[in-house]
DNA sequence: CACCAGGGTGGTT
DNA sequence: AACCACCATGGT
């Protein structure tokens, strides 16, 4: 069976998902540390636990770069134990903020302005992948990327028809979505989309990319 | 009670 | 390269 292998059509994507769940108002955030933190405390964790999360650090002041860094171990690991492995979560989050202070109490609006590869740089800290970077980029910085999560992958998947690469779904849609905003809405939309469909068992009634699913006339597949 | 979230790393085969 | 254990909470 040759199935025309569709391709990955982003900026269709992100209009039909756009017209039926509106603007998502993805990754809201007080400041843009609040969103690199929450990048790294919502690795394979609940939103909600999150929240939770970055209220306890709250409670400690404003974020700061100094504040975070310099908040001793203890009392930062149970800030983040609502986020299943706070030992770990905080030691990434350490890693992180040491990568952006750059030994010299550099800001992280001073590291999106510095003449770097910033991705390259995100990358190279311990416990931050390649979805982590870039929603960093694309929430902190406001900059052109796009973070490929398990949502899109699975989503993808049934699209398609195949499974894609991840670093094709990042290329095609930087390609296809040229401005942040469509890129910040396409991303949250998967996300909320496909916790209603494109879950486990194919579930397409009503689902706004029907029309555009190969799976989606084949009813059940097991 | 079992299941599983908006991942990434390091060690196996 | 693919696979897997680990990390060790809170909601349904």
């Amino acid at each position: 069976m040759r199935e025309e292998k569709g391709a990955w059509q982003a900026a269709q994507i992100l209009h039909r998902l756009a017209g039926a769940y509106g603007d998502p108002h993805w990754w809201p955030a007080d400041s843009a540390l609040e969103v690199l933190v929450g990048a790294v405390l919502t690795q394979s964790v609940r939103w909600q636990n999150v929240v939770t999360a970055i209220q306890r650090l709250k409670a400690y002041g404003p974020l700061s770069e100094a504040g975070l860094g310099q908040m001793p171990w203890p009392q930062l690991t149970a800030c983040l134990r609502p986020t299943r492995f706070p030992n770990q979560k905080a030691k990434r989050l350490r890693a992180l903020l040491e990568m952006i202070a750059d030994g010299r109490g550099r800001t992280l609006a001073d590291f999106f302005a510095a003449d770097l590869d910033h991705r390259q740089a995100l990358l190279s800290v311990s416990g931050v992948g390649a979805e982590t970077a870039d929603a960093i980029l694309l929430y902190a910085g406001r900059s052109q990327a796009f973070p490929v999560d398990a949502y899109t992958r699975r989503i993808a998947q049934r699209l398609v028809g195949n499974v894609v690469p991840d670093h094709q779904l990042r290329h095609d849609t930087l390609s296809q979505v040229s401005s942040v905003d469509g890129l910040a809405q396409l991303h949250g939309l998967l996300v909320v989309h496909g916790q209603r469909h494109c879950q486990a068992r194919p579930h397409c009634s009503g689902c706004p990319l029907a029309e555009i699913c190969v799976s989606a006339e084949l009813g059940q597949t097991a």
